[in-house]
DNA sequence: CGACAAAAACCGTCCAGCCGGTACAGTGAA
DNA sequence: TTCACTGTACCGGCTGGACGGTTTTTGTCG
């Protein structure tokens, strides 16, 4: 559950309150679809189970979500922020300018428990439906393919072998495909960041 | 349809006439059902669909499948068992014996067109069905990793990163992920084998 | 060789249930 | 009055699976 956000506090103020209000069963009910994803599947998805789990109506889902595709690309689009944020802020968190990005990509999966299940649920629901829609994650992954590339101040291969470690652990995380033990994935981690700093102090 | 499997050719001789063309029909159902998955989504694959797609009825299908999800746990088996034939067969071509089975796993899926959509049709719809069993893959992942880790003589690390980015890669064509070009691809490739060829001469 | 029963392989239809989406009347707060 | 919902009722399409035939193949016996 990594993802659950509070609602911005509302102001106290004028017509502010409804909007703000709002805006909080719109987080509740992604939240409710994230977690039915994650503890039923893919086809347990529906939305009478989601407005159920959200505490709304499904007339009320339907309010804030004219589709069922709408409500996923929501979600979608939801959790990759999110994620873009974290990074982000892990990003800033680097000592050392050169490779920063690389670095924070890599430390924002081997170090677990950040929300992969969410992303999961989000790109995985997408995909599965219907008529999925996986263009937000594709334009997000896009932009950090090229953050990464050009204009992390390293090596864009060895920036290219981080973003690519980073989601194949992600993958086998996802699928529960044998995942390495944390003492693995640990040097795995160790080996990774040492060729970013070799790359960056040639 | 990299995995399109000839049927054993009858051998002309007594009763074995008959299972062969029935495992044929398997092997067509089991062939539509990855066309299906591969052209219309997991959202399209349906009992009927793959049916006329095989060119067979219905209830011939459920004669050789008892249920959808016998259907794609056998999509998924066969897949996983080709897959496994195919690494075997690049790793005995392989000219060094350290290492070799590491350099097989990233030669498989870095050389692009071997199948990968293949195994995303098996394991995907595997994993979106409402009963989704992934277990045929889990064991074949975690049999992969065991020979990787320890007994392909080279630094379990190596080898781990070896898995991981082939993974790694796969997962990113599947969702189209902002897939690397072939040059960064190749790149990348020689990156990893180049420690991989560290790892197995210290 | 030829009939023949039995099994194997396969056909075609029907049905019950589910799910997304619609419609609409109502409610309480601001 | 508008906004943000609630609650119910309903429809139409789709789909998995059951089921009862039908054809094809094979071993067996005279």
């Amino acid at each position: 559950m990594a993802d659950e956000i509070e609602p911005t506090q509302p102001p106290a103020d004028g017509r502010q309150r409804q909007r703000a209000k709002a805006a909080a069963t719109r987080n509740r009910l992604l939240n409710a679809a994230g977690d039915v994803v994650r503890t039923e599947g893919v086809s347990g998805l529906t939305l009478e189970r989601v407005a159920e789990t959200a505490g709304v109506s499904k007339g009320g889902l339907l309010y804030h979500f004219a589709s069922k595709q709408e409500l996923v690309v929501g979600l979608l689009s939801r959790t990759l922020t999110n994620a873009d944020d974290t990074l982000q802020s892990l990003t800033d968190g680097q000592p050392v300018s050169h490779g920063a990005f690389a670095r924070a990509y890599l430390e924002y999966v081997t170090s677990g428990q950040h929300g992969e299940a969410d992303a999961a649920a989000g790109i995985f629901a997408a995909a599965a439906l219907d008529d999925g829609d996986l263009t937000p994650a594709q334009e997000q992954f896009t932009q950090w393919q090229e953050r990464l590339v050009t204009n992390d101040g390293i090596d864009p291969t060895v920036a290219l072998l981080a973003r690519v470690v980073g989601d194949g652990l992600w993958l086998i995380d996802l699928f529960g495909l044998a995942p390495p033990d944390p003492t693995q994935r640990q040097r795995l981690a160790e080996l990774v960041t040492g060729l970013i700093d070799d790359a960056a102090h040639p």
